[in-house]
RNA sequence: UCCUCCUUAGCUCAGUCGGUUAGAGCACCUGACUGUUAAUCAGGGGGUCCCUGGUUCGAGCCCAGGAGGGGGAGCCA
């Protein structure tokens, strides 16, 4: 007989017929007469309770149906007798095909923590917790795609491994395979990389961009969706060694127009699991209330996960320049009683606690910012008209701060090459991506988006090491 | 990398001023119970008090160093 899912059996399609279940114990309860089994299989959030009649099954069997052991159950499905559930299998048969010793499985029919959870990433994706955040991630990624190819995007594949090294974004893990305890060495004692295996010396990407806009002047609108790394010794709840991020690039747009794509690209992400994770968000959005009981009042959260969500998808971002933004600040009566731990001066980026106020205080809603000062941005903004900010936009999110940075491209040859010099990158190193303005180039610009982040903020877990299901950070590669 | 807090049973945590045999809830095991909903009730087993050293008649508690983890900051997505 072939194996329905508990998703599948739920919708009560086949009741009064003969089914065969498959999954992993949750919990069992019962007495000598009548066993309840909930049994899951990742399938959906609920479980699928298994009857099964003391009279018909060896205590042998029922010994062995602990939590967390994987069964199969052949039985008929039928419209529950108890109240919580409205089917249920009336079983027949019961195999346990992998036993869970009680005495040492580490999950419990309980609440545990999530610090506890991740010291056992191999076993936490069989939660509650963890299986509705995954799965929400999942439909989120797919949206991801959905959303740009409806949009006509071509979905390009830029490398992991980079030789570039000029692109500020962060520190880089570097790939070689060299014997470290025993490199090769130049005249001058320097590691000679030219014995490297692409004879250079080769790091994990930071960042898809320059490879992005190679493919923008081609294919007009492009988006990467891929692993990122950042070699930072970071150590926060929405930093990742390795993430996931998006990065789209678009020929002939402006900043207007890519804040524009950024925002409806964001909402539409945010709509399209509020569609589909709608009982894994009330589930995560139950935990996150249960959470906020143990909180001072002043802590808690205005409004549900729900709600949050839906304001979000139904409201517009706020957009103010950095400009703007410090004069909101200095404004501010946070300002005026001295509260901001940190300067706030035009020309100064803006700190955490700068972009939390405005966010999560002023606007209560998400902000993009534009147009920052040119010396605190990457040298591939383009420079505006005052000659003193650049086309940069920054959306911050409650609760997590930037999600999305970017800015419309530097595509004038001699300012590009200027501002290379300025900030210490040779030209020639990139003759490459320097050729994408020298032949055919245009106004063009684009974004990267920490997908990771966007995870966070939809199903309102506090740290980016619970979204991503193995994290990698400094000093944790365990699993 | 910096600041700060934490580490006691499988898990979550309490442990008073430094004092005799270190506790609770849940989990687990045994028993009871005819339909449970993280079932309930009764009983039972279970401890390197993170590690190393020190102070003291006596350390889970005080001191020093180390390890691991949480939160915040910086870097950024």
């Amino acid at each position: 007989m072939q194996r329905t899912k508990v998703k599948d059996l739920l919708q009560g399609a086949a009741v009064d017929q003969e089914v065969l279940l498959k999954g992993w114990v949750r919990t069992k309860r019962g007495n000598k007469f009548v066993n309840f089994i909930a049994v899951n299989d990742g399938s959906t959030i609920n479980n699928l309770q298994v009857v099964a009649d003391a009279e018909k099954f060896s205590e042998e069997t029922l010994k062995d149906v602990t939590t967390g052991a994987a069964i199969a159950v052949t039985g008929i499905l039928v419209a529950s007798q108890g109240k919580g559930q409205a089917f249920e299998i009336q079983a027949s048969s019961i195999e346990v095909l992998g036993k869970a010793d009680p005495e040492t499985y580490p999950l419990q029919k309980k609440a545990h923590s999530l610090e506890f959870l991740r010291e056992i990433a191999h076993l936490r994706l069989r939660t509650n917790t963890f299986g509705a955040v995954f799965r929400i991630r999942n439909t989120m990624a797919f949206a991801v795609h959905k959303f740009f190819n409806e949009k006509g995007f071509v979905y390009m594949h830029t490398p992991i491994i980079t030789a570039s090294d000029a692109e500020g974004a962060g520190e880089m893990f570097q790939v070689t395979t060299l014997d470290i305890a025993n490199p090769p060495r130049t005249e001058n004692g320097h590691i000679n990389f030219e014995e490297d295996f692409f004879g250079r010396a080769t790091n994990l990407t930071v960042s898809g961009q320059m490879e992005g806009e190679v493919a923008a002047m081609a294919f007009s609108d492009i988006y990467t969706f891929g692993p990122t790394f950042r070699a930072e010794n970071s150590n926060t709840t929405r930093h990742l060694a390795e993430f996931w991020m998006i990065e789209p690039e678009m020929a002939f747009y402006d900043l207007k127009m890519n804040a524009d794509l950024a925002e409806e690209f964001i909402k539409y992400v945010i709509r399209y699991a509020l569609e589909n994770n709608r009982e894994d968000i009330e589930f995560l959005e139950q935990r996150l209330a249960e959470e906020d009981k143990n909180k001072p009042q002043n802590e808690r959260q205005e409004m549900t996960l729900t709600e949050k969500l839906e304001f979000v998808v139904n409201n517009d971002f706020e957009r103010v320049t950095y400009t703007e933004a410090i004069d909101i600040l200095m404004n501010s009566n946070h300002y005026k009683k001295k509260k901001f731990q940190y300067e706030v001066k035009w020309g100064v980026d803006l700190q955490s606690e700068h972009e939390r106020y405005l966010v999560e205080k002023h606007f209560k809603k998400p902000v993009i910012v534009t147009d920052y000062p040119k010396d605190i941005k990457s040298f591939y903004m383009r420079l505006n008209d005052d000659g003193k900010t650049v086309a940069a936009m920054d959306i911050l999110a409650p609760g997590i701060g930037e999600i999305v940075g970017g800015s419309q491209r530097e595509e004038r040859m001699d300012i590009l090459v200027e501002r290379m010099k300025a900030v210490g990158i040779n030209p020639d190193d990139m003759w490459w991506f320097l050729d994408t303005r020298r032949f055919g180039g245009c106004p063009h610009a684009g974004f990267g988006l920490g997908f990771e982040r966007m995870v966070q903020f939809v199903t309102g877990m506090g740290n980016i090491r619970d979204v991503i299901p193995f994290p990698r950070t400094p000093q944790n590669a365990e699993f």
